[in-house]
DNA sequence: TTGAAAGCGCTAACAA
DNA sequence: TTGTTAGCGCTTTCAA
């Protein structure tokens, strides 16, 4: 592999002259900017980035930390975040945590050794020092689909509730009352969406009732599925399902057709996020829309003001949901919640 | 951010010391050792790769080369890559590249700038010279989920022509004779499955018939579904479909679905690859399982083995690929292809 | 068992 | 406009 001084041996310059041409500096002249950038294409010749950001203490590179099993709604995300990143003249490099404590400690050394210039969280860690060791080394980071807010962090997302509230008030306005939930304990979301459920129920005078609740071990289609199984089995009369995440609704809406329960004719479902995959589904899952190009180009812009030094602004940004009632909500047939035929 | 010399005069000792305490070597006296660990672990000092790697001439890291639109299917390969890479103590790095040439001149670009120990091609490049300048470079490179045979270079795949003929002859099996396919331009795999489909067709007799086959811009489902609608708007009498990936099979349901032909009492379907949400399909995808853990962990092992310097094996290891027919897939219904019932 | 010194490839300040 | 020099953080001889 050529290096900066094989190139000036070969163009007869300094090391320097290269670098000033590389780089794209003034004070060249012409004829040997020409000679020198000749020979860096025909030998193919790249500046190495470890020399580079050694003296540039900079790598123009910014961390996207993101769950092992990162899920399509991420996979899109961080595409936003790259695409927007790389007309900023930055790449990205991953970093993979699992759900493990250890995980994320070590995820915390590379990103350290690393010498990014700055990190994008599209994963919640659970440890608090994570953020405490991250935000003191003075590296800029943006948390993205959540906030922590008490950390003084700067974040977007959507309001998580607000979103799951009017979910469930979509199922509430079909005439559903008996409303079955698949929450998770994972992550903050699953909190919120779960808080958000609670809240639409309560706001229509709807008992809230533990039995109609199941919290998923994941957020996977067959934990989905796993979870529609056992509210089956406890619940047989619910007519709908608000499942937090689009993946397990795809998994909820399995489990109902193995127990000969379509959807959206005997159960309707609902799911949240918009997975790529979910307008496309027979039928096409009603869910609720995270606007993940606008979340993931906000959060690059920040990181981006960020490492150019603009002072932090800590107030989340809160972006828009949209709710999509597709295909597998419908207003609940027969008599509606005051007995009169719907 | 702590850096060696700043651990050396914490600790009274020189930076060599450090380094030696920092990676384990002998001749540190043992108390030296633990104030010097005592002192690394309060400061959270982490060596700085960008240093490491310069003087070490190795990043202990595999670059892995996807498509910028990445989908499941290479997820998933990129995990049980990552998995066994990491009990190698190697990391990954991703290059997205787009599905244009310069984005390939790009990527090969960074690829050598990052000074990385070994590439995993999960993508495969147009541009015969992409791989030239990669063998020639020295880098060890594996190809996986296709094959260059040609070119010399290491590979891991499954018999795509095999498996997509087994597909199609699964579907002549069930009695469907008039089996349209999707297929796609892209990659090699198009070509190949293409190959067997026809293959299968040639075996059994059947005409092949351009009429039934549409070539689909990209493997998403939007694409399966403006595919599947092209096919039945012109040729009504399809009983069953070949979609060359999952994701299109997906798209192809779609546009059945919303035409009001049931799959697969109206139309059977088979995808290819058996993607993440396939079994979790209702009805569940058919379709041909890669054995993608295997894949993964093989091409990771050629890659530890090529960097470790024992010499490459450049014929292609084949892995088997299995037929799920699940519940898109069932028996024509009428009259079989010799007129009786079936 | 330890430290001093050289050098990895690059950029930037300084001198010419 | 160009070259010389120093130094980024680290590891590794080599000498002590």
């Amino acid at each position: 592999m050529m290096n900066i001084k094989d190139i000036a041996r070969l163009a007869g310059v300094s090391a320097s002259t290269v670098s000033r041409v590389v780089n794209g500096k003034k004070y060249v002249k012409p004829e040997i900017r020409e000679r020198v950038l000749d020979l860096v294409r025909e030998n193919g010749y790249v500046p190495n980035n470890a020399a580079r950001s050694m003296v540039l203490k900079r790598t123009f590179t910014v961390g996207i930390v993101v769950p092992d099993a990162f899920n399509m709604f991420q996979r899109q995300l961080f595409s936003a975040i790259e695409r927007k990143l790389e007309g900023y003249g930055y790449g990205t490099r991953f970093f993979l945590v699992k759900a493990e404590p250890e995980s994320e400690k070590a995820c915390l050394g590379r990103l350290k050794a690393e010498m990014l210039d700055g990190v994008i969280m599209l994963l919640e860690v659970d440890d608090p020092e994570f953020y405490a060791v991250i935000a003191d080394s003075g590296l800029p980071v943006v948390l993205c689909t959540f906030g922590r807010a008490d950390l003084g962090l700067p974040s977007v997302h959507i309001d998580e509730e607000a979103a799951a509230k009017a979910a469930t008030a979509h199922l509430i306005g079909l005439g559903h009352e008996r409303i079955g939930l698949l929450a998770g304990a994972q992550f903050s979301f699953g909190k919120q969406r779960q808080a958000g459920y609670e809240a639409a129920l309560r706001e229509a005078r709807i008992p809230v009732m533990a039995g109609r609740v199941v919290v998923v071990p994941s957020y996977t289609a067959e934990a989905g599925r796993m979870g529609m199984k056992e509210l089956l089995g406890r619940e047989a009369d619910l007519t709908a399902i608000f499942a937090v995440t689009d993946e397990l609704a795809v998994g909820a809406i399995r489990a109902l057709y193995e127990a000969g329960r379509p959807v959206p004719d005997a159960m309707s479902v609902l799911g949240f996020d918009d997975i790529d995959i979910s307008a496309s589904l027979s039928p096409s899952l009603s869910t609720v829309r995270q606007p993940i190009a606008e979340i993931g180009t906000e959060a690059a812009e920040i990181i981006y003001r960020l490492i150019s030094g603009v002072p932090a602004e800590t107030d989340p940004i809160i972006l828009p949901y949209t709710l999509l009632a597709r295909e597998t909500t419908k207003r609940r047939e027969g008599r509606d919640r005051n007995g009169n035929m719907a």
